[in-house]
RNA sequence: GCCAGCGUAGCUCAGUGGUAGAGCAGUGUCUUCAUAAGGCAUUUGUCGCAAGUCCGAUCCUUGCCGCUGGCACCA
């Protein structure tokens, strides 16, 4: 019955270049989305631009460029990231498109208007001239003047603007989240939230006043005074990009999300807000949210301060969009904060990956071209049989799929890696205990059968890591001639055709050179 | 300040009421199919500090120290 998944991306907001912790959330979305393919399900990926921010009007203003222009050319640079990582996003949704995102928005918050819960209430504030922006008292310094503008007295500034009525919602939140009918990985993220919870909510305004959001965001149905405030409109991506508001089909075929995957720093936006929206306007609340962690790069907090923000592109360029995957996927535990190092970087690489899958694959390549004639072996048993998938005494890789499929589904990418390089190890053991250069010489169909054994191993690890290393799996699959997983969707019930016998293999080259 | 969590081998972390484990790094050794790769063996720990409960605590309780995160209009 559920034969869709539809995975989401956080949108970047585009005011600066990506860093490793967008890349992160792209990969992770990425994995999900690819392994719930595997399973065989029609699966939707969306990203796309968070755009309607006045500090994006501001930032194309002090570049002397248009808006739109501004935010066209830093958003693209979000999608080529997706791609020089391997992400196969599906959609990717602009905050500024016009054809789908504003009417998508618009019968939202006609939705909400109808249920009687969005109303006029002035604002007063503190509002700073020169950064064209509301204070509130403690992000001032001690003269109660904004940091960017010292000196500078600010006004106080009443403003009309719609609220919605959040507090309303509370307790069908709370439900949801108790209920386990939206899930929130991890629990530290889930109990922050319920928490937060147990105040009292406080109604939030959703829009602002045309002059000040210098008419750039999504119009306020009904009065060209007011634009929608990024709250409303910005998690409505969600639905703008598959089909609300404008193709029925196409948006019942997917919503309600199947996972959010999103930064710590915005769970309550996904977890409250967004589902009170949803509430609200009747609609479907999304299923899941997983919260990852942030870098720290050398232990130490990203920041443009210190300088030490790290350029995806730059590693991607250096040792390819597999081993970044791998590192993001491996070493920083998918639900905390990692940290980012090239020193362990490389350690990790040659470790796991030169070392570890890359020598595995070389090893088992040059046997089978040196004792089988360069050809998967023919075998008299029952591949079924085989120690590698069967015997119950060792970790074999029926087991390490198993694994697999726990930990990836339950968002913990890091220890669904750790199982397949488990059982990596067992395989290179396996090959030492045999010994085929010693048994080809008194027992050449034993040969076979071990080779066979291995070749079907390599086959099943290239399979598991599809989602995670995709290029790497597909570079395994033209070795060993495995062409179901060739396929650009290849689905998990193909892995369990067999290598053939006589097919011949292709010598490549080291997957991960290693690293000096 | 309030709330939550954490503090275990050089590093990253797992774990149990009966005085500890994995991976990586290090060291030794075997081996050659392989990317000077692989197998095997192996060193190091006052399990943050102190007190309490208990026959017995690293795992339970309390206090302290240190670190991290959350505490609303900040994507």
């Amino acid at each position: 019955m559920n034969d869709t998944f539809y995975v989401t991306c956080a949108i970047p907001y585009v005011n600066a270049a990506p860093h490793i912790g967008h890349a992160l959330e792209f990969v992770q979305g990425d994995v999900i989305a690819r392994y719930h393919a595997l399973l065989g399900k029609e699966t939707l990926l969306l990203s796309g631009g968070d755009e309607n921010a006045l500090k994006n009007v501001q930032a194309a203003e002090k570049a002397g460029i248009p808006v739109q222009q501004f935010i066209d050319e830093n958003n693209v640079k979000f999608f080529e990231l997706t791609k020089s990582l391997g992400c196969r996003f599906d959609v990717w949704q602009k905050g500024s498109d016009q054809a789908h995102h504003f009417p998508a928005s618009q019968k939202l918050w006609e939705l909400c208007d109808k249920a009687g819960d969005i109303y006029k209430k002035s604002y007063e504030g503190l509002y700073c001239v020169g950064c064209e922006t509301f204070y509130t008292p403690d992000e001032l310094d001690e003269k109660g003047e904004c940091f960017e503008h010292p000196g500078k007295k600010l006004e106080t500034v009443k403003e009309e603007n719609y609220f919605f009525k959040l507090s309303k919602y509370q307790n069908q939140i709370i439900d949801l989240i108790t209920s386990g009918k939206l899930v929130i990985v991890p629990d530290t993220r889930r109990n922050e939230v319920l928490s937060f919870l147990k105040q009292p909510l406080q109604d939030i305004s959703i829009s602002r006043s045309n002059a000040r959001a210098k008419n750039w965001g999504v119009p306020v149905p009904n009065d060209n005074t007011q634009r929608m405030y990024v709250w409303f409109d910005a998690l409505n991506i969600y639905q703008s990009g598959v089909g609300f508001g404008w193709d029925d089909t196409q948006y019942k075929k997917w919503w309600p999300a199947d996972v959010h995957v999103i930064g710590k720093g915005i769970s309550r936006f996904h977890a409250v807000y967004w589902p009170a929206f949803l509430l609200s306007a009747g609609l479907p609340t999304p299923k899941a949210i997983f919260v990852h962690g942030y870098f720290t790069v050398n232990g130490q907090k990203m920041s443009k301060t210190l300088g030490n923000v790290i350029d995806p592109l730059t590693l991607i360029g250096k040792y390819g969009a597999d081993a970044l995957r791998y590192y993001f996927l491996r070493e920083i535990p998918s639900s905390a904060d990692g940290d980012f190092s090239e020193t362990r970087f490389k350690e990790l690489y040659n470790a796991d990956l030169a070392n570890g899958l890359g020598n595995l694959v070389a090893r088992v390549l040059q046997m089978i071209q040196k004792y089988c004639d360069g050809k998967i072996p023919d075998i008299d048993q029952d591949p079924d049989t085989h120690p590698l998938r069967a015997d119950q005494t060792f970790y074999n890789w029926k087991k390490s799929w198993k694994d697999l499929d726990t930990y990836t589904t339950a968002f913990q990418f890091h220890d669904a890696l750790a199982a397949v390089w488990k059982f990596i190890k067992v395989a290179d053991k396996y090959v030492d205990d045999n010994k085929p250069w010693e048994l080809v010489k008194t027992d050449p169909k034993a040969v076979d059968w071990v080779l066979y054994g291995l070749a079907d191993s390599i086959h099943q690890v290239a399979w598991q890591i599809a989602p995670y290393l995709p290029e790497t799996s597909r570079k395994i699959a033209t070795a060993f001639g495995a062409t179901g997983l060739s396929k650009d969707q290849p689905i998990y019930k193909d892995s369990w055709t067999n290598l053939k016998p006589g097919t011949k293999i292709v010598l490549i080259p080291p997957l991960f050179p290693r690293l000096p």
